[in-house]
DNA sequence: CTAATCCTCATACTTTAGGGTGATTTTTAA
DNA sequence: TTAAAAATCACCCTAAAGTATGAGGATTAG
């Protein structure tokens, strides 16, 4: 059932075509009838047709063309010390609360003893964090990691 | 030659049978071929005109509307303005060129090997250049000398 | 509920950064 | 020319940063 109305859907304009297709035959074996009798009937039978296949080429156009993505990236100019956080990438990079936090205090100069007695914790979890995060900043160095943050505006 | 010519001559007439026979079949043959094209004659006809002005109508969809597009905006916030350098600061803290050099590596992630390479010296005088810069500064580390110089414009 | 993150911490080890001191060689400016 | 500043380098030592691995508790989404 599931494949079927997949087929369909998928498929849904071929159907419809083909419907038409059935559709025009028996109008056809209706207007042969129509002809024995009118003589005149066939010139405008063959305009009918023609008119109805145009205007389905046009819908089947219009239809079966994929609507081209264009992506403008549009500069939008900020004034000098504007930060607008890029959450975007926070998820992109998978950056955690935490570790954005710490990341903060790392670029305000501060060192791991330092950030560690802000925040409550270890040092040892202040490596934790920065090893975690120079993983997901493709990083070596905690230098390197505030410059990325930063353009990546991560980071003020 | 000559018995061809006689032979011709004595039989005729039944030469002339076969011959209308043959002509016959042939006839009989295109006539039913005749018939069975008059038979669905229209049928090819109005098939003929619906395929072509199928295409007529998907031809003309395309020429004749403008290509369907997807306009993505994605907006890139940039920083307007661009870097100035502060001479001023760089002339009130004493800040050589070669350190400013230095400084600038060290704000781009270079480690202090990285950095020597760079600049073909040795490693104990990037390291010196560092102390005289922290000094100079009156900062600790190299985090907290970015921070400053970036703030005072000495480096972008 | 439970599997998956996240946050936390520890231990051990390696590498890099930084401090202190001293010295030599260029460069620069008075 | 000559003193001052700048740039170079060495050695030793300590502090900080970073790596690797393991593990337990808290939170959360399915």
């Amino acid at each position: 059932m599931a494949n079927t109305s997949n087929f369909l859907t998928k498929n849904k304009s071929i159907v419809l075509y083909g419907l038409f297709l059935a559709a025009l035959l028996f109008l056809l074996k209706w207007l042969e009838l129509r002809f024995m009798i009118m003589n005149h009937a066939f010139e405008i039978y063959a305009g009918s047709i023609a008119v109805l296949f145009t205007a389905l080429g046009i819908w089947l156009a219009l239809k079966l063309t994929k609507p081209k993505t264009i992506l403008i990236e549009k500069e939008v100019f900020t004034e000098r010390g504007t930060f607008i956080l890029n959450e975007k990438e926070l998820i992109r990079l998978n950056i955690s609360k935490r570790e954005l936090e710490v990341l903060k205090l790392m670029s305000e100069g501060l060192s791991n003893q330092e950030i560690a007695l802000k925040l409550f914790v270890s040092l040892n979890t202040i490596k934790t964090h920065n090893a975690r995060l120079f993983e997901k900043l493709e990083v070596k160095r905690r230098t390197q990691a505030i410059e990325t943050a930063k353009k990546l505006s991560i980071i003020p």
